[in-house]
DNA sequence: GAATTCATGTAACTTGTTACATGATTTA
DNA sequence: TAAATCATGTAACAAGTTACATGAATTC
């Protein structure tokens, strides 16, 4: 459902094509919900059998014909209706903490070296985020000064999540790696 | 792979049926890592036929009969394995970011209704978090202090998540509720 | 000359969700 | 007596991933 309502979504800006809809995705909310490219194209035939968008076929001169996609009224209805009902819940999955919980008994240089990778790959998360907090690109989609402002508190809900990891994983490190730490804290289970 | 990986682990731990192991799931790791009962047998199934574990059944008295799974060498041997291999990616999937940014044109009043009750979603959230790390029943199931170590960590990943969240939603409804702050920041990019 | 971009799509597969079915036993 | 718990499973579906195929145009 989330898929369906972000295509519509993209589409109530602009009327696209399969393939530029796939860049304004990446261009835009991919760090938070990513797409392929066969995804949006099956959404889109479901989209076009169910009558909420309808294309229409511009040809390309020397490049391949494509086909636009725009909102018909009943999909302008079901955009509405997307935004106004319930949020889905979110799910996390989170596939460091729970091969950590399983890696319990691996020596603790594999366990910090894990940590210290997943630390790198954040930090490289971060730096994306900040890029793309000063790049114009991302806020031309925008059509209102309110628009800009939701894209860029987006962009800056990231950058706070990759602080938050990483912050988290230096404690982990600094407690799984001394051994006297494990002790003290269990301890506090006893009282 | 992770589900494999983590049933694996908890087929480590201790021998233990599907049915046994969706409430070990649901017990620990479900706020990273949630599963449904049918995924669980399905995957024990493969996993039986690709002879990584094997069932021996045991009589219920008055209840059904369960099928206890154990690891075989193989196994063990795939477990080690999934542990040592690179981490799978995280990916976001967040409901609430990718709602916002088509929301833009709904009423603020909409708008502000979504974060709000995210807001107390996450609150609660946090509360059972809280409520696990005193639990002495999430610690149960660990055989060393380290492995304790890591259940605890992993319950503070959860409440550090949720003060992100909680911070950033507190954020996002004060500059969206302000006509004039949208003003000021986007002012920002003209520098 | 090789790789990339544009633009469409299909097929096969994996993962995750929802809903159903059985049937005895225990609890409210 | 209705419900929840124990314990297994299946079927159908939805969502996401990977890999392939076409073919002209442009860029390296």
């Amino acid at each position: 459902m989330s898929l369906r309502g972000a295509i519509l979504g993209f589409l109530s800006v602009e009327p696209t094509s399969g393939y530029t809809l796939k860049q304004r995705f990446d261009g835009s909310v991919r760090s938070f919900w990513s797409v392929t490219q066969s995804q949006i194209y099956r959404e889109l035939h479901a989209l076009e059998r169910e009558g909420l968008v309808e294309a229409r076929t511009e040809p390309g001169d020397g490049k391949p014909d494509r086909k636009v996609y725009s909102l018909t009224e009943a999909g302008r209805a079901a955009l509405k209706r997307w935004i106004e009902e319930p949020l889905e819940p979110l799910v996390l999955r989170h596939p460091l903490l729970l091969k950590l919980v399983f890696a319990a008994d691996a020596p603790p240089k594999k366990l910090d070296e894990i940590l210290a990778r997943y630390a790198a790959d954040t930090e490289s998360q971060r730096a994306e985020y900040e890029a793309r907090l000063v790049d114009p690109r991302i806020f031309e989609l925008a059509r209102s000064t309110r628009e800009r402002e939701i894209w860029r508190l987006s962009i800056e809900h990231g950058i706070a999540w990759c602080d938050t990891e990483l912050r988290w994983i230096e404690r982990a490190r600094g407690e799984l790696s001394s051994e006297r730490a494990g002790q003290k804290r269990a301890s506090r289970k006893a009282k």
